[in-house]
RNA sequence: UGAGCGAUGGUGUAACGGCAGCACUACAGUUUUUGGAGCUGUUUGUCCAGGUUCGAAUCCUGGUCGCUCAACCA
C-alpha cells in the first residue's frame, strides 16, 4: 500500500525520523527492533493534527515490520471518560490502523508507585509542603533562577512516611506533592524539582478509588514508554524541553530507555486546531456538535466525507520535520479530489433547479438513457436515467444575455443534456420581476444519448434531472469555518470567532435523479459538475441528505473573474 | 532580557561538500458528452554578513527573524 517517495536519482526520500530509526536498525540498537505508539489523554476528540501523528506512529512501524501500541495517557482523572477513550478507538480504525497493544498509563499505577519510592529512597525525590503559589514564587522563571524548597532536605525515612500517608488518604488535595530533587537553578524550567505526585480525591474511569495520588504526566509518560518498550517516541515539539526529564528518570530508575524524537504539529490554513476552541464552538454551538462536518476533527472529518485513504496520503503528502509549517487547506481538498475521483459514482443533481420544458417532446413520454456511472472506472458500470418533457437544469446554466465565453444555455444557441439530447432555447417565462422563471427549448430528436449523426458540436454540456421522476433531498454545502487564513492569530483586543465564516453552511432543497433514492449512508457521490457528496446520517426514508465534501475545481469561476 | 529548537519558490518537502528536485498552488497550451479528470509546458526559492574550500543550501563565526519553556494539565 505504501510506497517509498522517490527522489531525482530514484533513491528512496526518507524523512528525519526514518533516518534516525534507520541508523538505529544498522547499529542493532534495540536488537534492531521497532516499536511506536499513540498516546492520546482521553479527554476530547481527536483532530486531524492527531491524524498526522497517527499516520506517522503506525506508518512507521509497518514500514519497519515494527509495532504500535495505542495507549491512553489518562494521569488526570478530574478530566478524562470512558466516552473519549471509545471515539479515539473509533477514530485510529477509521483511519486504517490496527494497534499492538492497547495500554493505559493507569496501568502502570502501581509500578509508577513503586518507583516513586526508589526514588525517595536514593534521595531523588521528597514530600513538599509548599502551597501551588509558594511553589510558583520559588520556581524562579525562565530568566531567574528558583531557590530550593525549605521541604527540600527531609530525610528519607519522613519522606517515605509523608509520601505513604499521602496515598493512604490522610491528607486533603493539594496539602502536599512529590517532588523530584534535581536542580532550580537549571536553564530547563521542567528540571527545577518537577512534581511527581499529587492528592486528588476523585474517581479514575479505570482505577476506580483505588488511588487519591496520580502522577503527573511527566513522570509517567516516559516509564510508560519504557515498560512498553518503545523504541522511538515520537512526539511534537513542545516535548523536547521535557526529555531531559524524562531521561532523568530513565537513568535514575535504570530502565529501558526510548528514544523521544520531536516532530513539527500540523497547522492548517483556515482551521483553529486547539482543543479550547474546538470545545467553545461546540459548547456555544457555532456548530452542531464534534462531528460537525466543518470541525477539523477526524469524526467531522469522516462525516464531511473525507475517506481514509486521503487523509492517510495526506499524511504522507505534507512530510515530517521540525519545522513549523502552516499546510494550505487547498492541499488536503486536493488530495480528498483525488482519492473521490477514482471512486465516486456520479450522479446528477440540480442544486436551484430551473424549469425547462421541451416543447417538441412527447406529453407523456418517459424514456430511459444510459449514463456512465464513473468514467475513471469502468468496472462501475452504467445506469438508467428517466428523462422527460420537463426538466430541471441548474439556474447558473441558463443566462438570457450571455457574456462573452459563456457556453451553456442561451437563446438560441444548442447545448447537450448530459447523455439525452441537444437542446436549444426558443423562449423564456418571466415572472413580474424579470426573472426567468421557465425555459422552453427544442429538441434534436437524433441527438438521443448525446451525439448528433450529423456530427454537429456543441460548446457546453450541462447537467438535468427528470421534474416527473426527481427526488427531492436536502443539500448542506459546507465551507471553510474561518474566512482569514490564520485564525489562531488573534488580534490583542479581539476573539477567535470574530473571523468565522457567515456563510459556512447553506442548506438547499435540490432535485435528484431517482438512482440516489436508496442510497446508502456515508456513500459517496460526485453530482456531475458540482462536487463530491456523501449521504448524511441524518437521511431519512423520506429525504436523504447529502454533505457536500468538497467542490469540484471550477475553471469557469476563473474565466468569470476576469471579465 | 535565560535556555532549547528552527529558517530552501506563494505553501509544504528533498539535497548529506559537486547541475537546487518533487508535490500543491498559479499561469499557458492540449484534450474532453462533467468549464471535472487527464496530458504538456512556464513563472517563482537557499534569512543576512563574513570565513573555509577548486566548489557551500550543506561546514565555521557573527547577526536577524520565528517558535517553545515559568498548571498540583497533557
Amino acid at each position: 500500500m505504501e510506497e517509498n517517495r522517490l527522489n531525482a536519482s530514484s533513491k528512496p526520500v526518507l524523512n528525519f525520523i526514518e533516518e534516525i530509526i534507520e541508523e538505529d536498525i544498522r547499529n542493532n540498537k534495540n536488537d534492531a527492533r521497532v516499536h511506536t505508539r499513540f498516546p492520546p489523554e482521553p479527554n476530547g476528540y481527536l483532530h486531524i493534527g492527531h491524524a498526522k501523528s497517527i499516520c506517522l506512529n503506525f506508518g512507521l512501524a509497518k514500514k519497519y515490520n515494527g509495532k504500535t501500541n495505542l495507549r491512553f495517557d489518562d494521569t488526570n482523572p478530574t478530566k478524562e471518560e470512558t466516552e473519549y477513550v471509545d471515539s479515539i478507538r473509533e477514530d485510529v480504525k477509521w483511519l486504517g490502523f490496527d494497534w499492538d497493544g492497547e495500554y493505559y498509563a493507569s496501568d502502570y499505577f502501581g509500578q509508577l508507585y513503586e518507583w516513586a519510592l526508589v526514588l525517595i529512597k536514593k534521595g531523588k525525590a521528597y514530600v513538599c509542603d509548599l502551597t501551588q503559589e509558594e511553589a510558583a514564587e520559588y520556581r524562579g522563571t525562565p530568566t531567574r533562577p528558583g531557590k530550593e524548597s525549605p521541604f527540600r532536605n527531609r530525610s528519607v525515612e519522613e519522606n517515605l512516611d509523608l509520601f505513604v500517608r499521602m496515598k493512604n488518604g490522610e491528607f486533603p488535595d493539594g496539602a502536599r506533592v512529590l517532588r523530584a530533587k534535581i536542580d532550580l537553578t537549571s536553564p530547563n524550567m521542567h528540571m527545577r524539582d518537577p512534581i511527581l505526585y499529587r492528592i486528588l480525591h476523585t474517581e479514575h474511569h479505570r482505577t476506580g478509588n483505588d488511588w487519591c495520588i496520580y502522577p503527573m504526566y511527566d513522570y509517567a509518560h516516559g516509564q510508560s514508554d519504557s515498560i512498553e518498550g518503545i523504541t522511538h517516541s515520537v512526539c511534537t515539539l513542545e516535548f523536547e524541553v521535557h526529555r531531559p526529564l524524562y531521561d532523568w528518570f530513565i537513568k535514575e530508575l535504570e530502565i529501558h530507555a526510548p528514544q523521544q524524537i520531536e516532530f513539527a504539529r500540523l497547522n492548517l490554513t483556515y482551521t483553529v486546531m486547539s482543543k479550547r476552541k474546538l470545545l467553545e464552538l461546540v459548547r456555544d454551538n457555532y456548530v452542531s456538535g464534534w462531528d460537525d462536518p466543518r470541525m477539523p476533527t477526524i469524526c467531522g472529518i469522516r462525516r464531511r466525507g473525507y475517506t481514509p485513504e486521503a487523509m492517510r496520503n495526506f499524511a504522507e503528502t505534507i512530510g515530517v520535520a521540525r519545522r513549523e509549517n502552516v499546510i494550505d487547506i487547498g492541499l488536503l481538498e486536493h488530495c480528498v479530489r483525488e482519492d473521490l475521483n477514482k471512486k465516486a459514482i456520479r450522479v446528477m443533481t440540480v442544486l436551484n433547479p430551473l424549469k425547462v420544458v421541451i416543447d417538441n417532446y412527447p406529453e407523456d413520454l418517459i424514456d430511459e438513457l444510459d449514463a456512465i456511472n464513473n468514467p475513471e472506472d469502468e468496472s462501475a458500470g452504467k445506469r438508467k436515467v428517466p428523462f422527460s418533457k420537463v426538466i430541471y437544469i441548474e439556474k447558473d446554466d441558463f443566462m438570457e444575455v450571455p457574456s462573452k465565453k459563456y457556453f451553456r444555455m442561451s437563446p438560441g444557441t444548442e447545448v447537450r443534456l448530459r447523455y439525452a439530447y441537444f437542446v436549444k432555447c426558443e423562449s423564456v417565462v418571466k415572472d413580474e420581476n424579470g426573472e426567468v422563471i421557465e425555459v422552453h427549448c427544442s429538441y434534436d430528436p437524433a441527438s438521443r444519448g448525446g451525439n448528433s449523426p450529423d456530427g454537429r458540436k456543441v460548446k457546453g454540456t450541462i447537467h438535468w434531472v427528470s421534474a416527473a421522476k426527481a427526488l427531492d433531498v436536502e443539500v448542506r454545502l459546507f465551507d471553510r469555518l474561518f474566512s482569514v487564513p490564520d485564525p489562531e492569530n488573534v488580534p490583542e483586543d479581539g476573539n477567535f470567532k470574530d473571523s468565522m465564516n457567515p456563510d459556512s453552511l447553506k442548506i438547499l432543497n435540490a432535485k435528484a435523479e431517482p438512482y440516489l433514492k436508496d442510497a446508502p449512508v456515508m456513500t459517496h457521490y460526485q453530482f456531475e459538475r458540482i462536487g463530491y457528496f456523501c449521504v448524511d446520517a441524518d437521511s431519512t426514508d423520506n429525504k436523504k441528505v447529502f454533505n457536500r465534501t468538497v467542490s469540484l475545481k471550477d475553471s469557469w469561476s476563473k474565466i468569470e473573474g476576469k471579465q
